[in-house]
DNA sequence: GTTACGCTTAAGATTGGCTTAAGATATAAT
DNA sequence: ATTATATCTTAAGCCAATCTTAAGCGTAAC
């Protein structure tokens, strides 16, 4: 799950970071607008949703708006403004934002706007099953056949990104996109280090594996039978 | 737990809030009703009770609990009223207002009926249990083995904290928002001090601690064995 | 048999949490 | 009001978990 913060106040922009990345996202952020519209354009397959300040020093976060809209209009937009005037907000959803939040903020506030907006737009859960393994992410618990398995954070996110798309093969290039930095090198071994953790971690010996190879492409977790 | 307090008479203001402090809770007051609905809603999800005078200057406290009932219909609202009509009361808890209490009241009936409230609305207890470690919130009391600890102010909401939480991960951001009141900054050190504090307390030296760190996420009290 | 890709391991680098002590603040006592 | 005491907050250095890189090995595909 990869988030775009568009927002010039780095205290603000850093701690909504910050707790992101507690609750296993992985955060980018523009500090103006220019950077901003460039980083969506650019990414937009890989962002799940983008924050975006109201008034930024270029660009202002309405015409980010449109222009994000124009290429993609499901992606989940939030508008960070500080006006307390609702008309302002009115305004931003119009300009094809999904939702509106107040600054000052709590994060907790902000969180569960997110969460809606992921759940409904792109029907995603937060709990996931494959085999004898169970994750709940907004709990940041593993377990396996009941025993809690303690994962790092990279793990951890990685495991929550093969269950999101349990069934299909995840490319690798789109696993370091979504985990790691977007401009991480593709030929990086770090994902074979991270399966191989998962895998040590959370597979039974003598069994197949929960996570399967799929050579030259990725990995996949496979539908429950 | 955290309570919002909307009354612009100072002193009565002040007086509830000092109650409320020796209890443990964390207490905002908003002098009129704008703030007070500012406040409300923009913290929605932090707040575990309101207390809404009647009459306040600009904003009247009937027309922020409809406000505050659009968006969330379970928080409990308290309306503080200064008329014995009894009518007026009753057009109170028409607006959705959960309970009233006349002024002047004792602060002994005004926490009894917030107790009341938390209990029917959040299914909140106010005794905890992990290990040997005992917690009774109402009467301020924390125990080892039956014998009493004694915990600072902040010690004590932090631990009610985790163990009103106990089994899931309470992450950083969450805990500074609800035991400090810090947002948009994250960088504060306060929160391993106060875990220190408690793990010098309440655990055995040779035993695994109490609170358990979930590195870049927070801290978790694990559920019974 | 050769090649490319993934697996495994181990060794730096980095981050984040732990611990302490000292400086603020608030509270109680004189 | 002043002093004493308790509590809260900040800051710094240390240490350990985690992350990343890199190198050698195994194996599937051609």
């Amino acid at each position: 799950m990869r988030i775009l913060i568009v927002e010039d106040e780095t205290s603000i922009a850093n701690f909504i970071r910050d707790g992101l990345a507690e609750e296993g996202f992985a955060v980018d952020i523009a500090d103006n607008g220019k950077k901003g519209l460039q980083l969506a354009l650019d990414n937009l397959a890989e962002y799940d949703v983008i924050l975006l300040d109201w008034m930024l020093p270029g660009l202002n976060g309405i015409e980010i708006c449109r222009s994000i809209r124009r290429e993609n209009e499901i992606i989940p937009i939030i508008f960070l403004t500080a006006k307390d005037t609702v008309d302002d907000a009115v305004f931003g959803l119009e300009a094809g934002a999904n939702d509106y939040i107040r600054k000052p903020f709590s994060f907790e506030e902000l969180l569960a706007r997110i969460r809606v907006l992921m759940r409904s737009h792109q029907q995603v859960s937060t709990e996931f099953e494959a085999g004898d393994i169970l994750m709940d992410v907004e709990r940041h618990i593993v377990s396996k056949e009941g025993k809690p398995v303690d994962l790092t954070q990279k793990e951890f996110a990685l495991l929550e990104y093969l269950l999101r798309n349990k069934g299909k093969v995840c490319r690798r290039t789109r696993i370091i996109e979504k985990i790691w930095d977007i401009h991480f090198e593709h030929d990086s071994s770090v994902i074979d280090v991270y399966i191989n953790a998962l895998r040590r971690k959370l597979d039974t010996p003598g069994t197949p594996s929960l996570i399967t190879t799929v050579r030259g492409v990725g990995y996949k977790i496979e539908e429950a039978p």
